[in-house]
DNA sequence: ACTTTATATAATGCATCGGTTATATAACTA
DNA sequence: TAGTTATATAACCGATGCATTATATAAAGT
């Protein structure tokens, strides 16, 4: 079994897979909408605004409230902050690597200079 | 249709949105491998590997070359960026909304004190 | 030429995606 | 209670995902 953070990983990056979900946080970052003013925006029926949603709630990327017989969704900002660490971490990784390389490299000419 | 940068940012986000793929990265990170180095690694059959790998290569966060028989596949930088970047403008498009919102509240309670 | 090694591709099975239409539910309104 | 509004859910469809096993190809070695 995966651990809970990757499972999390999956479920964000998963949704940010998606331009119209992309579009939508988008929108939400501007300020809260119901998924009829959503409708409007992108011309999908409210079904599939709906299970974009659930998606976007399922990554915890966004959160849903009540006003009515609306359910407005808003931004969550925790899970795209957990995508960033991660690229950001895959990016540390990979700069110490090419570093190390560096040196290699250089090691390498030196001695090539040598012989 | 979509643009051909949000295709992209579909094809990185997708590609990212799996664990194994995601290890995947973070061994390559440390230094190029095979197929058959991967699937040691991850217990997992050939094909399976050759599958995700191709995966990784459409989104181009992966280049693989050619050693004799091998295929070693190595770490492409640029796309995680355009997935950090993509991040990046988000968050801050939503703490610019986050500062008008403050100040909106902020002025509310102006208005309140007066009264 | 034959064999070995590394990888790719095809065929298959099952699950899920992203959209649709049709229908149900929940919350308010007259 | 009946009607309206906002949203959710179900059923369906064609496409795709991710794993498998079996087979093909590419490059070297003998």
């Amino acid at each position: 079994m995966q651990s809970a953070a990757a499972a999390r990983l999956d479920a964000i990056f998963f949704a940010l897979s998606d331009g119209t979900r992309r579009s939508i946080l988008e929108r939400l970052a501007r300020g809260e909408a119901g998924v009829n003013e959503l409708k409007e925006a992108f011309s999908i029926t409210q079904p599939a605004i709906s299970r974009h949603l659930k998606v976007l709630e399922r990554a915890r990327l966004i959160r849903r409230s009540r006003d009515a017989q609306r359910r407005p969704a808003r931004i969550e900002t925790h899970a795209v902050a957990e995508a960033a660490k991660w690229i950001e971490h895959y990016q540390q990784v990979w700069e110490a690597s090419y570093q190390r390389l560096d040196l290699l490299l250089a090691d390498e000419l030196k001695k090539r200079k040598r012989t």
